[in-house]
DNA sequence: TATAGCAATATACTAAAGTATAGTACATTT
DNA sequence: AAATGTACTATACTTTAGTATATTGCTATA
């Protein structure tokens, strides 16, 4: 028998529990923010650099996604003093653990993909 | 010394990898997905339970939402054929392995917003 | 017979996300 | 002098997501 009291806990527990899972995913969210994280893995890029890896991606996403990642703390973007100007972006430490994140949901994205496919044989 | 041929092998991999990640994201996306999985956590629950359960949500989203996860094999509708009509909800096998995604969720919002919170700090 | 509950659907709207296209201000190369 | 490259920004638009409100068809209860 489940007290009325431990239920309560539980489900604002779980409110809790949603706030931090709506963080991790505001970070990972939209079109075009993995792909972004995705070229960055193999090392720091510069702007036009990633417009040529990222297929159709325009010069203001990018702009607005590298912005927003920076804000959440995924991308560092250092100014170099050179004439012209240099830019570069790089992911930060709390941008490599994303994989802890990314890994799961890969493994999971493909055996559910499976369990879809197998569902729809039977 | 990084052949062309490599990189471009690894560079398909983490194509087919954004797949994966963006097929687990599709599942939990949205501002009603999380929340109704949550309810759905502590057992099956009718349409106005939830409606009751989830502050804020609308039939229409609720309904909209919830066929969104049927068809994508995470949650289960079964009508029981009394008067008046019965409809149950339920987390399928596939719903249920979503903890080993949400975990690791939660655990990385927690930590990044410490991260966060310190680099303000300093 | 009126009211309430169940499981939604319909219609019309606003807000957020993303696209398309052009332009800026610098510098180097041809 | 013209073209190209870098790192963007501005404006206008379309598409998608979410909200607000009303209504449907059924049954049980007062």
């Amino acid at each position: 028998m489940v007290k009325i009291a431990d239920l309560e806990k539980v489900k604002s527990c779980s409110g809790e529990f949603v706030l931090a899972i709506n963080d991790t995913l505001n970070v990972i969210n939209g079109k075009w923010k993995l792909p972004i994280i995705g070229t960055l893995l193999y090392g720091k890029k510069r702007f036009t650099e990633m417009e040529r890896e990222i297929p159709k991606i325009t010069p203001r996403m990018l702009s607005k996604e590298l912005k927003d990642l920076e804000m959440n703390g995924i991308v560092k973007r250092t100014v170099y003093d050179t004439t012209p100007v240099k830019v570069e972006y790089e992911l930060t430490k709390s941008g490599l653990t994303l994989h802890k994140v990314l890994d799961p949901m890969i493994e999971w994205g493909m055996e559910h993909r499976e369990h879809v496919l197998s569902d729809c044989r039977n």
